[in-house]
RNA sequence: GGCCCCGUAGCUCAGUUGGAUAGAGCGACGGUUUCCUAAACCGUAGGCCACAGGUUCGAAUCCUGUCGGGGUCGCCA
């Protein structure tokens, strides 16, 4: 279906090229200058800078002679508002709206597209960041089906790799063989053997204190430069590089911003050398741990059939525990795979890089020859203990999806700080000779600040769904609007809605701060605002006795009707948009609108009686606005679908 | 240091290919419940769109530089 405000926008750049006697071939290029104006410059509008200087006259001429042909326009100046008639506006939008398949189109009709989204690492907890590939992913899957397309939405499960040896021989000193199919127990068992292995931190802690020391000398230089500068621009520069260091070195010993860095260092220093001195001492255990590790995963890679059917056991377990959570929030997927599939063909995947673009030993490790930017990393496919890297896996993965699925496009709904592994990658795909890699692109998306796991703050998905619906039912059950019999399934759709509404509002590529209180926010532009306003329309549609097969729609004459059909009609604009640009976000915000324009419209009525739905006396003008009802309705319920969120009918 | 992203109201953010007086939500202040749901509505205050140049009839938007924040940079994923 072609938006509804389209038709209007190309018979305004028809009407604009016929007035100034353009040719018909000129319609395309004023029609891409056709905007939606704010609202008080009307419905459509055009500014004739461009046209001016193409045909070399004065804009405000043009606006004026168009203005004299083009119905219902006015000149402003250099620009020409229109007006969309009220009644062919409503007639066009309203029964389109009330269409369950509304926003749909056949854009992508015959086309395939994979995604590849939410992909935990087995063995690792479910986190709440975990949230975003899975709810963005999910809801771009929602989109592309809407436009027609076939779409495969894959789990592609970190199964496979080195953190499963962390596992499996932290079981073994930590674990309890009862709860062997804990899933709990096994992340709590994770956790402490990443500790335990932790060379990486150990290192740094034993390098902390003769970094610190650099730092303090650099900072006392520093000072001293300050008070030796030849000119002010010397001394603020100066400036600028004592207050960096004073910065890094409060940030380190977290201090206040107003604290002398250099105050007390000393003790400082000694808890760093005591730090470093553990690190040492604890450092050769680390290495046997990560190394045993190493050769867990190395065993799984020779299929050893004893760890091969331990990997088996907790893979089950992790699975179970993932598709709980997807079911409480609606994710489905086409398929949940994992690298592991891939592990038959790793070999065949790695001659085949040998072959083109070619590979060659460097410090033990296998890397492709890939041309390379400067100062880019190289391209590991192999460790020097002989094991497999992800990027072979997502080689043999692309590979093996393009020959299952016959993609057209190819998304990976993966954070923002793996592009580099995505660029490679493809850039890697691309110089094997594989033609399809210019079809698939890396779907990145932004943080979530504030939980990281040093500071042992991992907040699990599951925890702030049910906290959520926890504060869901604390409201509904002090209201008497909602049927005990739905109680569950309502504080259950408001409080995830909630959640992943949140989500889904920023723009997919910014990063956020973890705030529970603004995870838990049901005020304002949230879901739980959106599925207010949808319960309201449907009491409405419950006392009005539903909405009638046929009404005089012309009768719609109020301000705010107008510009509630108004934000009814930018709708199926916004998910094409979001289809295409992977951003759910351009739909929710859409709703957002819609929900706004409801609530001023149902409360203008409650100011004014005569604005009410459900008019005393006139039958006629009731139908209509039950209609335009009906259709707000149908929107909200189309759009949260297409988001993942449910739309209860009271709350 | 190299590469990538970002800097808009007190806070969180929109502003899609450059267009008219830069918009929301939260918070602040003031109103609205004999009124189809107050999880709401209406109003007020609040901005050198980080800074400096440039391109353009026109820049929050494009280019360059500076400052500030985040990410990433070989055997984790």
């Amino acid at each position: 279906m072609a938006s509804p405000l389209d038709k209007f926008k190309q018979e305004f750049a028809k009407q604009v090229a016929g007035s100034l006697g353009l040719p018909d071939s000129e319609i395309p290029s004023i029609y891409g200058q056709v905007r939606v104006p704010e609202r008080e410059h009307g419905d459509l509008s055009i500014s004739f800078f461009q046209l001016g200087k193409q045909l070399s006259r004065p804009p405000l001429e043009l606006a004026a002679q168009a203005a004299k042909k083009v119905p219902n326009s006015t000149p402003v100046g250099p620009h020409l508002n229109a007006t969309i008639d009220r009644t062919r506006l409503a007639s066009e939008i309203i029964p389109a709206a009330r269409n369950a398949d509304f926003g749909d189109s056949q854009d992508g009709e015959g086309r395939t597209v994979v995604i590849d989204f939410s992909s935990p690492n087995i063995a690792k907890p479910l986190a709440f960041h975990h949230i975003r590939s899975t709810v963005i992913g999910a809801a771009v899957g929602r989109l592309h089906r809407s436009q027609g397309w076939r779409v495969v939405g894959i789990n592609y499960l970190g199964d496979w790799g080195k953190q499963f040896g962390l596992l499996a021989t932290g079981f073994r000193r930590y674990g309890d063989p009862a709860k062997r199919a804990d899933a709990k127990h096994l992340i709590e068992v994770y956790v402490k053997a990443n500790q335990d292995a932790d060379v990486e931190g150990l290192r740094a802690k034993m390098n902390g204190p003769s970094e610190l020391r650099a730092l303090v000398t650099e900072l006392e230089t520093a000072r001293q430069l300050e008070k030796t500068a030849a000119d002010d621009k010397e001394t603020k520069k100066r400036e600028k590089k004592t207050k960096q260091l004073e910065k890094k070195l409060r940030g380190l010993r977290g201090l206040t911003d107003d604290s002398d860095p250099l105050e007390g260092l000393l003790e400082f220093i000694e808890e760093k050398d005591a730090e470093a001195e553990r690190a040492t001492s604890a450092l050769p255990a680390a290495e046997a741990k990560d190394q045993e590790a190493r050769l867990f995963f190395k065993k799984l890679e020779e299929k050893d059939p004893v760890a091969l059917a331990e990997w088996r056991e907790f893979r089950e377990t992790s699975i179970a525990e993932f598709q709980r959570v997807y079911r409480r929030m609606g994710i489905e997927f086409t398929a949940i795979e994992g690298e592991s599939f891939y592990t038959d063909v790793l070999e065949a995947t790695v001659a085949r890089v040998s072959e083109k673009p070619g590979t060659e030993r460097d410090q033990g490790a296998l890397i492709a020859k890939l041309e390379q930017k400067p100062g880019e990393p190289p391209v590991l496919l192999q460790t020097k203990d002989g094991t497999t890297l992800y990027i072979t896996r997502d080689i043999a993965a692309a590979i093996d999806r393009h020959e299952r699925f016959q993609f057209n496009r190819a998304l990976y709904v993966v954070a923002q700080d793996q592009a580099l592994h995505f660029q490679q990658l493809f850039r890697l795909l691309g110089a094997m000779g594989f033609d399809f890699a210019k079809d698939m692109q890396h779907v990145a998306f932004g943080r979530v600040h504030g939980m990281s796991t040093r500071r042992g703050s991992v907040i699990f998905l599951d925890e702030v769904l049910d906290e959520s619906v926890a504060k869901a039912r604390e409201i509904c059950e002090a209201s008497d609007r909602i049927d005990r019999a739905h109680l569950d399934e309502t504080v259950e759709a408001i409080g995830i809605g909630a959640v992943v509404f949140g989500d889904l509002k920023n723009l997919r590529t910014s990063d956020y701060t973890f705030k529970w209180e603004e995870v838990l926010n049901f005020e304002g532009f949230t879901g739980p605002y959106v599925q207010f306003s949808h319960a309201r329309a449907c009491s409405i549609l419950e006392k009005g006795g539903g909405a009638p097969g046929s009404a005089d729609l012309s009768l719609l004459a109020l301000p705010e009707e107008r510009d509630l059909i108004l934000a009814l009609a930018a709708f199926p604009g916004a998910v094409k948009d979001a289809c295409e640009a992977f951003e759910p976000s351009y739909v929710t915000r859409a709703l957002l609108e819609v929900a706004q324009r409801t609530a001023s419209y149902f409360t203008a009525g409650n100011r004014e009686r005569e604005k009410r739905i459900l008019v005393d006396g006139n039958p006629a003008l009731q139908a209509a606005r039950l209609q335009l009802v009906d259709a707000v309705r149908c929107t909200l319920a189309k759009g949260l679908s297409l988001l993942g969120v449910a739309a209860p009918k009271a709350m």
